[in-house]
DNA sequence: CGCTCTGTTGGTATG
DNA sequence: ACATACCAACAGAGC
């Protein structure tokens, strides 16, 4: 979690996941602590100064750069200081090692999610987590009674309380979130999605586990669910899952029970689209995400060097990317998905489609990376694993080739929304325009747009591109890439592939 | 090597 | 509302 690549959204949620988990543990006599500063520095001087010598840690297991380092920082410590560590994995549903082990090597490590399915399957049955803690698991008082008091220790109140990392200048913090940020997030758009535990849990159940779920939990096809629905009209547990707020094992035991308690009528979804479907994406994600970063170390993320990514020469125009990244591009429906993003730190799973493919291949050519980027920074269920990989996937660099399949900013949506309830909710100046013009308001007549209240090029933007021009002349862009990597990467012995030449 | 099949989620025109 | 053909034609897996 750095601070200068998140939102204050998104810190607030984190905020929030914290004041929750000390809650949790006052509840069974303990509390939360929370340290600032290098780990590898201050961890080694509470470790003396309260006499621990046992340290437990999530495990990390893809290899992103700062928490390889920071762990391989903090071990060494701690074998110095005879500290005895053990790393936990718990994000995914099978650690990433144990993956590993099965398919005898990263080297062998599914590219694709049919492999993924079939190496899942060899898995055996998933386990059940472990319980959680009561009371008298935690020391009682000792180490906790000289820690509590300790002001600096205490759960941050608001994002602006988190600890910022100590080289920042506080000019720089301003920047990323100033006032007006943190204010906004009492702003006339308030998420759904609050932090913790406890709120993890009640959606759970709300989604998954309450009575009356079954069928809907059995049938779930995450394709055909609504991107266009005023609240999530998929689970929304994926904030949660990305900070830990609930396991996936939980989820999945969750799912499999609702499931099977499901009237035989129900109609039965499978993978990959069904609910299991989707935990088993979040695993694949992360297991080619440390494939990624086991053949070159930090390639995940970006283009150089990321053996699951094509090269593209990517445009630069950094007036078409802070467009994109504020909503102005003049397509309602981009403008309004991004301006949830911003509002809310949540969109729709087709809704990231549409905009990733607008910034990248679709509209704009603007690198993947600075649209992982800005998405790193507004999601509440930011993850380095998944981020990498859509983007790697909607820009069609890996994973997804089709190129010539491409979204329209225009009609997938107006089938589904003829009337733009979704558009006239996230841009209220569009609010008043008819139906008939919701989703291309430059076609409204001046007589249209003046009775609407909303002149295109002067209170909404005239369209960034001309879609239907700059998708077709983009295709014959990655038609060219494609054939360079072919070129590149066809021949068995480094030798260029044989080109076809049809015609 | 060549072939077929499959791949979570396209758009447009036509019936 | 739904089904189908066509667009121009991708990669990867498996035989």
């Amino acid at each position: 979690f750095q601070q200068r690549r998140c939102s204050a959204r998104r810190a607030a949620f984190l905020v929030e996941s914290l004041q929750d988990l000390d809650r949790g543990l006052r509840a069974r006599g303990a509390r939360l602590h929370i340290a600032s500063g290098d780990p590898a520095e201050v961890l080694p001087t509470l470790w003396s100064r309260l006499g621990i010598q046992y340290l437990s840690f999530d495990a990390d297991e893809t290899g992103e750069p700062y928490a390889r380092r920071r762990d391989a920082r903090v071990l060494t410590a701690a074998r110095e200081a005879g500290v005895r560590a053990e790393p936990h994995a718990t994000e995914t549903l099978w650690s990433l090692e144990a993956y590993e082990a099965k398919c005898g090597g990263m080297g062998n490590a599914p590219g694709t999610m049919t492999a993924y399915q079939s190496l899942l399957g060899r898995m055996g049955k998933v386990l059940a987590p472990v319980d959680a803690p009561v009371a008298a698991d935690y020391p009682s008082p000792g180490v906790q009674g000289e820690l509590v008091g300790a002001a600096e220790m205490l759960v941050p109140s608001s994002p602006l309380a988190l600890p910022w990392p100590r080289e920042t200048a506080r000019a720089e913090v301003e920047s990323v979130w100033g006032p007006a940020e943190v204010a906004a997030l009492s702003s006339r758009v308030v998420p759904a999605l609050r932090g913790g535990e406890s709120a993890a849990l009640e959606r759970l159940e709300a989604k998954i586990q309450a009575p009356g779920r079954e069928a809907w939990v059995a049938a779930y096809d995450k394709p055909k669910t609504a991107p266009t629905a005023l609240t999530p009209s998929t689970t929304a547990l994926s904030p949660y899952l990305s900070l830990g707020c609930v396991s996936p094992r939980d989820m999945w035991h969750a799912v499999d029970a609702a499931a099977a308690a499901a009237p035989k009528s129900a109609a039965r979804s499978k993978p990959p689209v069904s609910l299991h479907g989707q935990l088993m994406w979040r695993d694949f994600n992360n297991l080619v995400a440390r494939a990624a970063n086991d053949s070159v170390p930090g390639s995940w993320g970006q283009m150089e060097g990321n053996r699951f990514c094509r090269q593209v020469a990517w445009g630069e125009d950094k007036a078409a990317l802070a467009a994109w990244a504020e909503g102005r591009t003049g397509y309602p429906w981009i403008d309004a998905c991004m301006t949830q993003l911003r509002a809310e730190g949540w969109i729709h799973h087709l809704g990231r489609h549409a905009v990733a493919c607008f910034l990248t291949r679709g509209d704009l050519w603007q690198h993947w990376e600075a649209g992982a980027a800005h998405f790193e920074a507004q999601l509440l269920d930011a993850d380095y694993a998944l981020n990498g990989f859509n983007w790697l996937w909607l820009s069609c660099s890996g994973f997804f080739y089709q190129y010539f399949r491409c979204y329209s900013p225009v009609a997938f949506q107006k089938k589904k929304d003829p009337s733009g309830a979704y558009i006239r909710k996230y841009l209220p100046q569009l609010a008043r325009l008819p139906d008939k013009y919701i989703y291309e308001p430059w076609k409204a007549p001046p007589a249209v747009q003046k009775a609407a209240g909303v002149i295109i090029g002067q209170d909404y933007p005239e369209p960034i591109v001309d879609h239907a021009v700059v998708s077709k002349a983009n295709m014959s862009k990655m038609a060219d890439a494609y054939a360079k990597h072919k070129a590149l990467n066809g021949g068995g012995s480094g030798a260029p592939a044989k080109k076809k030449q049809k015609r």
